[in-house]
This record gives C-alpha cells, sequence and structure tokens, in this order.
DNA sequence: CGAATTTGACCTGCGC
DNA sequence: GCGCAGGTCAAATTCG
C-alpha cells in the first residue's frame, strides 16, 4: 500500500476500506489543523482536500482552533463512547474491503418525501393513515435505509454549536448513554435542504465538540451569499452579541474575554472556510454522489480557504 | 406574534 | 419477541 506523507498529511494509497479503519488520528495528538490526518482515497475526495491542506508551521492557530476531520459514507455515530470508538479507529489497518457507496439524496429519501405527502393529504383519514404507516413500514423493512455521507469534525471548542456559515434549526436533543452531555439534532433551515447535523461533547474530553454533517447543502452558505466570495468571513465578534457560557477556560488556562471571542472568532472562519469548499458544497446537481464527491474536490483547489490566505502559495499542492 | 427551542412521546434498527 | 439506544416528531414553551 502506497503510503503518502506530505507536511504532516498522511494520505494512504489505493485500497478501499472499511469506514471504520481509517480516519483521522487521535484529537488528542493534534497541535494544530489537520496535523496528521489518514484518510483514504476513496473517502469523499478527502484526499484532494488533505493534499491540498498542506499543514504548515504558519499556521499558527490557538488552541482553540484544533479540528481534525473525519468523513464516512456510513459513519458510525459517535455517541458516549466517541472517544473510545474515535480512539478505537486510531492505527487501525483496513479491516474489510469497502465499496465507498456515497449516495446523495437516496431514493428512499425522494420516496419518504412522496409518503409525507400522502399522509398530509389524508391527515383527517385514520384509517388511509394506517394504511399509509403500514406501507411505510412494509418499505423500511424490505429496504434498508441508506444514509448521507456523513463528516465528522471533532473541534476542541467551548461552544457547541458552531457558527459555519449555515443556518440551522434544533429539533431534538437527547441524552447519550454513559455522557453527561446531550447531543444535539440540527437541520438545515433552507427549504428543500435536508442536511442534518448532530453536536455532541465528547465525555472522555469536554472540551472537544464533535459535530457530525449529514447530507449535502443544496444552496450556497448564507455566509458566502453575503460576501459573495467562497472564502466566506463572519463577522468578526461584536462585544454583546458573543457568548461566553463557558467562562473562557481552556485546558487550565484562563483566557481573557477578548482573546476567546478572537479565538473563537478564528475557529469559526476556518469551520466555515472548510465546510464551504470541502464537506458541504454547495451543490445544485442532483447528479450521482461520486460526481458530487469531485465537484467538492474541484471546489476546493478553486478555493483553500483560510489557508490560501496564510499558507503561501508554493505550499499549496499543485499537480 | 412569529420564530426558535425544549422535551416527552413515538418510531426504527439492532442485538440478544 | 423484547429491550435498548439512536433518531425524529410535534406540542408546548420561550425568546426576540
Amino acid at each position: 500500500m502506497e503510503k503518502k506523507e506530505n507536511m504532516g498529511v498522511s494520505v494512504k494509497g489505493e485500497d478501499v476500506v472499511d469506514s471504520s479503519s481509517y480516519l483521522v488520528n487521535s484529537y488528542n495528538q493534534f497541535s494544530s489543523v489537520f496535523d496528521f490526518c489518514e484518510v483514504e482515497k476513496s473517502s469523499l475526495g478527502f484526499m484532494e482536500l488533505l493534499g491540498v491542506q498542506n499543514y504548515s508551521p504558519l499556521l499558527d492557530l490557538p488552541q482553540l482552533s484544533t479540528m481534525s476531520v473525519m468523513t464516512h459514507d456510513t459513519l458510525k455515530a459517535p455517541s458516549a463512547d466517541t472517544g473510545k470508538e474515535y480512539s478505537e479507529v486510531l492505527n487501525q489497518q483496513p479491516a474489510t474491503p469497502n465499496s465507498c457507496s456515497i449516495s446523495s439524496a437516496s431514493s428512499e429519501a425522494l420516496n419518504d418525501e412522496h409518503n409525507k405527502t400522502l399522509l398530509d393529504q389524508h391527515e383527517d383519514e385514520e384509517d388511509e393513515k394506517q394504511k399509509i404507516n403500514k406501507q411505510l413500514k412494509t418499505k423500511k423493512t424490505n429496504q434498508k435505509r441508506q444514509r448521507e455521507p456523513r463528516f465528522a469534525f471533532m473541534t476542541k471548542s467551548e461552544v457547541d454549536h458552531l457558527e459555519d456559515g449555515y443556518r440551522w434549526r434544533k429539533y431534538g436533543q437527547k441524552a447519550v448513554k454513559n455522557s453527561p452531555f446531550p447531543r444535539s439534532y440540527y437541520r438545515c433551515t433552507t427549504v428543500s435542504c435536508n442536511v442534518k447535523k448532530r453536536v455532541e461533547r465528547s465525555f472522555t474530553d469536554p472540551t472537544i465538540v464533535v459535530t457530525t454533517y449529514e447530507g449535502q447543502h443544496t444552496h450556497q452558505s448564507p455566509a458566502m451569499c453575503r460576501s459573495g466570495f467562497a472564502g466566506a468571513q463572519i463577522p468578526p465578534p461584536a462585544g454583546g452579541r458573543f457568548s461566553t457560557n463557558f467562562g473562557s477556560v481552556l485546558q487550565g488556562n484562563f483566557l481573557s474575554s477578548s482573546q476567546f471571542q478572537q479565538q473563537h472568532y478564528q475557529h469559526q472562519q476556518l469551520l466555515v472556510n472548510t465546510l464551504s469548499s470541502l464537506a458541504l458544497p454547495y451543490n445544485n446537481s442532483s447528479s450521482s454522489s461520486k460526481n458530487s464527491t469531485f465537484t467538492q474536490e474541484s471546489s476546493f483547489l478553486r478555493d483553500h480557504g483560510l489557508l490560501q490566505d496564510v499558507v503561501p502559495s508554493h505550499m499549496l499542492k499543485e499537480e
């Protein structure tokens, strides 16, 4: 198996592996963004991403911005065991072959939508409703539910819900087994965009926020629209609006409010740029997921996000 | 008052 | 089949 070393970013070669056997090194080994990532070639074009995202010592990002990326077509839901699961993933060799079936909006999802409409039309008729529900159940037992591609971000942050340029509506919260921290469920507020994300704190390290995105946005980020450029800019934190819920304590170091705000601001910008250009790009085609994967790659090649502002051009990958 | 969040109930998948 | 845990729904509540 060929292995490319690339400025702290390691990209494995040809083999396609099971979802559980690759991805990112232990978050507690990270000293900076993408300090060390190990991503399979097959995984959603992230090789391209990581090839471009050379780690540079010039990237003097604060601890708060420590972030790792996971990508996975059927990423196992991070749970209270989050830390354990993720750490177990590390340093493992591929276990089983995987065809890496990345799906965009699945036919099942479309069926669900259609059936929901049916349900609406017959709201008054209980019998009809029951029949439809039975049909739904039958379908779901016959056809295994397909998951949207998922991307997990592990972020060292004191704020649970990180601003990523999109607008989200919270639709649920659940207690997670063996964890004192609940998991929150968010949906993109844009009509016809069914991207979801889960946010939870790692119980092994409460400073780590695990954000899992599912699906692809069918629209541009509102932040991008505002800025008019792919390198979205979040407005700098404006005094009173900024949350300091957690008392600005990080790893035993007390930060002043302004320090915290600045770090959080940098962090959010990084997140926006990364998500905008990579994991969840604007994709107005309803083409197959593989195509959209390459769209993600090419979009990133055009835009290196925050890094392009920081990393000298010659450091960026050229092919 | 509309939008967003909360929260208990319900649904679904999976392991035993 | 049953129980458990994750995920979603939707009514109630809170917020701006």
